[in-house]
DNA sequence: TTGGGG
């Protein structure tokens, strides 16, 4: 936003403390002077007018004094985190009643007050008078509600506009500092509205949350280095232990479900523990470990409960159900508009699963067609993959979609019909490669180098048991139907 | 005064 903003603006703001900022006349309408919300808070203890969108609307509640009291936080383009202002007055009805996120505020002589290294705005209810006014779907310049002794002033209407046209590329419920699990990036630090699926503690005594939004998180880059597979094999999921199949059989199929680590023990973990609830994780932070992506709690994270009707959770359960409008928008999101044409499946017109929809399914026997990457390879080069073709060894894949990681063997009877053939040793690196998405020499001399992405492919797999004594503890998975193209 | 991610 462009407010009035500069030193000048803020020496002037400055003259007028004590008292009021006293508007200067022109043309017989007031005109203040406002600033943006990041140079208002070079001057702490001054008065300050500020035009600025509501970005998150608190409940009023009576104040331990005689008053009613509401907390608005509000945002600009100097400051798209937001500053919090708490509204005090002797009726409710004199708050500012928000009726929308995204509304345009106009605040007069509201003081600036930094307390624990951290900025709020307070409004003085003989001083300070506010404006209201809809958001960026509104061409109305009259304010829907408006506090005693505020006064309109010049410049309003052109402020109010830029302020509206700034809200159509920040559109507000989905701030800078929040998050899906679509958009989420490492080493940043961002809200997340979640679904808090499940609580537990793991041996080292860490506690991990299981947390959904309906979205699938990004696919990440992954080490090229393959060599280790056979001594470490790249993990299937982030934590030590994995979950127990009747705590697994409540997560959903469709999303990925992020693991949230915290060292911290705190109560709002006890109150999560007894029951889903939907939350918003503030402040926290996430990375990728061996191509998984898990969150973590930092020291100045917080939780904040949610209810079912809070507008982000019901804008997080509309995109959840529209992923279910259409087959393919339950497909891992980041595959969408890359055709996988990597390899050719037997079940043409099979509809698509899960990975995760396959792993909680009721019985153990069965056959599906999925969209997947995968990780890693066990053999990947050299002579012991060639003796896949000719020798008594299975190859064993480690593939993954947003909601799961399995292993899923290529039978030695299903080699030669995977790879398309008996290739040379040459042939078969390249198609592998392909799988894995090494790059090519050439590609890496470009600057890919450093990691890979394998691509999305499409493939067949069956369930099947080795024992029938026990079946979900023998569980394997086998690819078949499934040939990589040239 | 209150209140300060209630």
């Amino acid at each position: 936003m462009e407010a009035s903003s500069s030193a000048a603006a803020v020496r002037e703001q400055k003259r007028q403390r004590e008292g009021g900022a006293v508007p200067s006349m022109a043309a017989g309408k007031a005109k203040y002077k406002y600033l943006s919300i990041a140079d208002a808070l070079k001057a702490p203890g001054f008065r300050v007018c500020i035009f600025a969108t509501v970005i998150e609307i608190g409940a009023a509640f009576r104040s331990r004094g005689t008053d009613f009291t509401l907390t608005l936080r509000i945002a600009d383009q100097s400051r798209t985190s937001g500053i919090s202002v708490t509204f005090f007055a002797n009726n409710p009805g004199l708050l500012p009643c928000v009726r929308s996120s995204g509304d345009v505020i106009s605040l007069h002589n509201v003081e600036i007050k930094l307390l624990h290294g951290e900025y709020f705005v307070t409004f003085n209810k003989r001083l300070s008078s506010f404006a209201l006014f809809g958001g960026m779907v509104s061409t109305e310049f009259t304010p829907y509600q408006i506090s005693m002794k505020h006064h309109g002033s010049e410049l309003d209407n052109q402020i109010l506009t830029q302020m509206r046209l700034w809200l159509v590329y920040h559109p507000p419920g989905l701030k800078d500092l929040e998050l899906q699990l679509w958009n989420i990036k490492s080493d940043s630090t961002f809200d997340l509205v979640c679904k808090v699926l499940h609580v537990c503690q793991a041996p080292s005594g860490e506690w991990i949350f299981y947390v959904w939004d309906g979205t699938d998180t990004p696919a990440t880059e992954l080490q090229t280095l393959l060599d280790t597979e056979a001594v470490t094999p790249t993990p299937l999921h982030p934590e030590e232990v994995p979950l127990p199949r009747e705590v697994l059989c409540t997560l959903p199929c469709v999303g990925t479900v992020l693991r949230v680590f915290s060292n911290r023990f705190s109560k709002e973990i006890l109150h999560l523990q007894k029951d889903i609830y939907w939350a918003r994780f503030c402040n926290i932070t996430c990375k990728q470990e061996f191509g998984m992506w898990q969150g973590s709690l930092l020291p100045s994270s917080r939780i904040r409960l949610l209810s079912n009707e809070d507008g982000s959770v019901v804008e997080r359960l509309k995109t959840y159900d529209g992923r279910f409008a259409t087959q393919v928008h339950r497909e891992p999101m980041a595959s969408l508009h890359k055709t996988s044409n990597i390899t050719d499946v037997e079940f043409q017109r099979a509809g698509y699963t899960t990975l995760m929809e396959s792993l909680t399914h009721g019985e153990v026997t069965h056959k599906f067609k999925t969209l997947v990457r995968v990780v890693a390879a066990y053999p990947c080069q050299g002579k012991e993959l060639h003796s896949l073709l000719t020798g008594d060894y299975c190859l064993r894949l480690t593939l993954e979609d947003p909601t799961a990681r399995i292993h899923a063997y290529v039978h030695k009877d299903d080699a030669v019909s995977f790879f398309g053939g008996f290739l040379t040793l040459a042939a078969l690196t390249r198609k592998m490669n392909r799988l894995l998405g090494v790059p090519e020499p050439e590609d890496a001399e470009e600057g890919i180098a450093g990691g890979r992405n394998p691509p999305w492919i499409w493939c067949c797999l069956k369930s099947y048991r080795l024992d029938k004594y026990d079946p979900w503890g023998s569980r394997r998975y086998r690819i078949f139907g499934t040939e990589i193209r040239d």
